[in-house]
DNA sequence: CTTGACATCCGAAACGTTTCGGGTTAGATT
DNA sequence: AATCTAACCCGAAACGTTTCGGATGTCAAG
């Protein structure tokens, strides 16, 4: 269908060789002839086939990304698609594309990642959500493959690779102490589920918030969620349930915070006076929800941004000035906390 | 780096024929053999090179996708994040990925569209937020590569192309009339762009409701917008600035909608009871807006699945049952149009 | 003993590009 | 007249795959 060098050669008198040296810009070739062929191939409307030069081994100027599917709940891709705007915009500034799969993890994201990788579509990939002892970055790793994680590892586990985090741990930290400085005693937790590598930083800082409040952990104050609003909403069932006297949630993102909410206003209780809540991300829908949630910000547009910067910086063997990245959190009021108890 | 049918051919003693032919499952091949290539393949960890098939003009399994890039103002991207969902979601089923590029509209975007088009990246394309006179169906349509649409052209040009749309006309109608029923005499419009394809249908829609309601058109109720929130706060403003005693303003996308809450909240106003607002798309935060707003539900998440499969059908020369949907509006009433009049 | 059928295998060409290692010409220098 | 240089150009190989059109060997039927 679409034109190609050798049509080009045909139709201009010239080599393949040639033609191919003038449109890329080799100082070899005469000005005028360069100027024939390109009028010629802007002529024949030229596009160069690019599976052709990847095959040579050239830049396929592409990331390659794969985020988790989960059909109906798109709005738990909140957190996706601001960090996907960030890597495409940054991305499409650098002139390179953006190729995603959507996959629930398991062997068939792994096929995903493979199919990227070795099937030589991209020129790095970023990753995004770790779970604990991650199979994607020992995949990466093993390959040599460039790429670069949003979220370090779960505590405990190496953290040899070029990543930006938040510190969510003193974030959750922050949260139970603000909690606490308001006057609360109870104060419920809902968790991720356990096999993301943030969810220990989190129930590490609300550990370290609770010691620093004089206050005792208490672990059936605990319960673990899916990240998604229904998950919330059921954790504060159980939490409501078991601990009617509970003062305040933490849910540990945002969604999961809104559920909280509707949970406790189901109850007919107020959110704030009656029980306060917070969250973590601060999403678009956090500043509009009812009333406005209290979080934790992430900037999560710009860390995908960055994510890229350091993505290219990889590809093109420059040397990263830093190459782990942890951002220090920070504490969003809004009315969701309720005032201070007296 | 990666193994080749060569490495794998040398390892097993076939010949690179016998081992490509055993790979994809041809029958003239030895099922021992083929268990023995598949053995030596898998242990050399093979996985085969894309651009290398592509080349001879087999299936890329990727669909295409360019989306309008905005940088900072992410949160506008919430009917291109669901969307996207929708798309990746229902490819992600059909064993496609996506290849996504973010553009501004204009030169670079076209120029997006060749490199996936006449690049042979992609097996078809999705557009979506068609434009007056829009140069990328032109294009698509002389290249005669497969592609589907969310959203028909403006009023007057052709539509002969596969698409999903919403009537967005009857949507505009019946949100007028119902704030008509409620007792509204003067009601604002906050227009999309005008070079966006769906503006004169909404445009349309809103004077045959007030015709429908014995009302007269006023030209000067009428402003555009940008279809983000500062759009729609600005919109808000220029209306009440000269027209104070609008009791009901409708903006044409949710985004815009919110934008004008905020005008009328930062008046001292109410919103609702002092002046009813009524948005379109029906985004996730319509619903925990404060107060949730009434609005146009449009399923988005479901028209990305069924463009996918459009699309597929296209690429693999099915024919489609119908090539071009038009759905029907429903209008889902909160408490941001606020009571009835009296 | 021939013939044909079948099962199994493979050589070589093709896809469109880039690039190495030249080649040819014209003019300038010895 | 021979040599050198610079400017311009090109043939052929390579990337990894698929596939057309056979090739080879075995065995049963004639």
């Amino acid at each position: 269908m679409g034109a190609t060098l050798k049509d080009i050669a045909e139709k201009s008198g010239y080599s393949v060789t040639t033609v191919s040296r003038a449109l890329s810009g080799y100082d070899d070739v005469n000005e005028q002839t360069r100027q024939h062929i390109i009028s010629v191939a802007n002529s024949l409307g030229y596009e160069p086939n690019l599976p052709a030069r990847h095959l040579r081994g050239l830049s396929t100027q592409t990331i390659g990304m794969v985020i988790p599917a989960n059909d109906q709940t798109f709005s738990a891709h909140d957190f996706f698609s601001q960090l996907l705007t960030g890597v495409g915009d940054a991305a499409s500034r650098e002139r390179y594309d953006l190729l995603i799969s959507t996959q629930i993890p398991g062997e068939e994201e792994m096929a995903a990642y493979r199919r990227m990788v070795r099937g030589n579509r991209v020129d790095g990939m970023v990753l995004a959500r770790t779970r604990q002892h991650d199979p994607r970055i020992a995949y990466l790793q093993e390959q040599g493959h460039p790429f670069v994680v949003s979220g370090r590892s779960a505590p405990g586990e190496p953290n040899d690779y070029p990543f930006i985090d938040v510190d969510s741990q003193a974030g959750l930290r922050i949260l139970t102490e603000f909690l606490i400085e308001l006057g609360h005693r109870r104060i419920g937790l809902i968790l991720p589920p356990e096999d993301i590598a943030y969810t220990d930083y989190r129930h590490n800082g609300y550990r370290e918030g609770l010691a620093h409040g004089g206050l005792e952990y208490q672990a059936d104050y605990v319960v673990y969620g899916d990240l998604l609003r229904s998950g919330g909403y059921r954790g504060a069932q159980r939490l409501l349930d078991t601990h009617p006297l509970l003062t305040a949630i933490i849910a540990c993102n945002d969604l999961m915070a809104l559920g909280t909410m509707s949970a406790i206003q189901g109850r007919g209780l107020q959110v704030g006076p009656d029980v306060a809540v917070a969250g973590f991300d601060d999403i678009p829908a956090a500043e509009y929800a009812h009333p406005a949630l209290t979080t934790i910000q992430q900037p999560i547009y710009e860390i995908g941004q960055r994510l890229v910067h350091m993505l290219l910086a990889i590809v093109r063997g420059e040397d990263l000035p830093e190459s782990q990245i942890l951002l220090q959190p920070k504490l969003v009021v809004r009315a969701s906390s309720g005032p201070k108890l007296t």
